[in-house]
DNA sequence: AATGAATGAGGTTTCATTCAT
DNA sequence: AATGAATGAAACCTCATTCAT
């Protein structure tokens, strides 16, 4: 069952045009936020749309708007990823480990959106708050299956991982020599493994 | 001993007066960065220091030059607190974890200032690179301490820390709920344990 | 017949109200810099034409740039004016002269573009080759006529002229007491005279 | 005898040093404007003198002062050659005609300084209004005894002198293709000569 | 007298957002 | 509904001039 989305716009339907072109804004977005982080203008998010910045405005009032949506439809997936996981009947560290790996990777994809992500994007977050929460729901059973099974440190909780996750995706955002997100991620991973006996 | 700083303005000795007009400057942007984030303008920075804007421009050649240089003391301090772990007779683990803790806390003072690390702030690491590489030299004698006491993850470098230490500043900057970086910390810190036989 | 010109913005059709503030812009760049100089400020322009000055930037993207523009039709309309002096009957020499007369009768009204002209104006020139090319060509014909019926000095060339009347109107730009570019004008169309026998 | 100089500074003597910096300021404010034009910064001149600004405005109030001062200097040196002409046994025509050359030489030296003459320059002139005094008393002379030999267009008055050298000196500062001072110079020498009867 | 640090009004330009077409 | 021109509040930075040392 959909989660009502809660800020930007009643999901009234729209008209069959109107949704190719909001398609086309957020495809536009993704590439122009990514090639040049989140400081990209408006205007440059429309020309790559081959739209006017006003047909923008008409479907997210703001900017930070556009960018939350953006986000939102990150959680959106990394949810569905979620849900995979949990379905699987693979090991349940492995389970999480390679959704992990698998919602990591998608950010990796969208860089700069991680500039939006790990760093300025304060109430940005808020937009996304249901999805997050129905992220946060299925990894709550995942953790929970890994902790029965005593596949898992015991002290780590359900509202460690996106922290965790973003400390991963700051690591995309630098260049800075020896970064390495991939390495970021193992080492994460690692440490979530139950501390033995 | 004093590292020789590189880069924005030969050291030559600064008169009485432009030393502490340089001082506060220094401190203006360090509060004024730390509550409005890195996009706070050099006039605020200015009226905070009760100083026109040109004596900031004469001191520091740009904003960047600024950040940079707020940047570049806290790695100087990062250096301090390294070697005083490295001349204490902790346990070599010990002597690493609380030289991150101590470090960590500085910088959860700096809030704003992690804006510009953890993010967008790609060349103003450039400028302070001998402060780093200072930093690094010293860490990777405590490493390698602590590697030779088998007190650490074998496979753990030095290059690890910075990029480890810049996903924990990245919660700093974050208010999402559930972000602490002190937890942050303390799992990282964890990640850095040997490997259990 | 229109000269493509060549800089600034390809000259795709406007928009009926951006057209119209095309041409205020321009209005209220001439009177703004004949009163203040070529050093007049864009706000001032702005204010002037009624205009937020983001609306200038839209159509010129330099303070340079809208100078330009004002030097390029002026050299328009002096091709225009050579033109027709060629396509008169009067005798070749009163037909250049009369030509000159009414050239600089046009930049004596704009005297502060001169400023822009005898001077620093270094670049500007370059934006307006084409039109200046333009003048040449016709002006060249004119000579050519002239000196034909030996009705010009021999060794004036078509190259002579730009330089001479910008020594014109660097008087215009003079308010020192003796000053007057009539005079100078006379003086140098005396000059072109055929030296007599 | 020496003209009392008008405006910037009682001619009371200075201390030997002083009279030292007044001329390295002179010096390098003429190598400054000459490299960068009058636009060129107070700083730069004062870096060029080995000097610090304030000892510039402790001999010159203003920057357009600094600049009017050469100006004068120039206008003597102009005064001079003039007296020489005048005491040469040349002919009367030529006397004038090489003094211009004389002086337009100098002035090309110093093309930057053009920029100053030959434009904006407005009030910088009264600065030096008794210099030019001066200079248009002997070339009131050398004129006269050229008009004495009908050696010089009879309409032609010392007041045309400065008009027409400053369409020189205008030249001067273009880089405009086909522009050539001394053409220029040359040809306003022949519209000095006597109308061929 | 000399110095050069400080000043701060003002200059150009950018860009999120509004609004006439 | 779509367009893109217009807006104008900032933002950053410069530089002639003043003034404490």
């Amino acid at each position: 069952m959909q989660t009502t989305p809660i800020p930007i716009d009643l999901e009234r339907p729209l008209r069959a045009d109107a949704r190719r072109n909001r398609e086309r804004i957020l495809e536009a977005a993704r590439q122009v936020f990514a090639e040049q982080g989140s400081e990209a203008q408006i205007d440059d998010v429309a020309r790559q749309a081959e739209l006017g910045v006003g047909t923008i405005y008409r479907h997210f009032p703001t900017k930070e708007a556009l960018l939350a949506e953006l986000v939102r439809q990150k959680f959106r997936l990394f949810a569905e990823h979620a849900r995979e996981a949990l379905a699987s009947d693979a090991d349940p560290f492995e389970a999480i480990a390679g959704m992990l790996r698998r919602n990591a990777e998608h950010c990796a994809k969208d860089a700069a959106m991680q500039h939006a992500l790990s760093g300025t994007g304060e109430q940005v977050w808020s937009y996304a708050q249901a999805e997050i929460d129905e992220l946060n729901a299925v990894v709550a059973e995942l953790v929970q299956r890994a902790h029965a099974a005593g596949a898992m440190r015991a002290d780590v909780t359900v509202d460690d991982m996106p922290m965790l996750m973003c400390g991963v995706a700051s690591t995309m955002a630098h260049t800075a020599p020896g970064f390495d997100w991939r390495r970021h991620l193992e080492l994460t991973i690692e440490m979530l493994r139950p501390a033995q006996r």
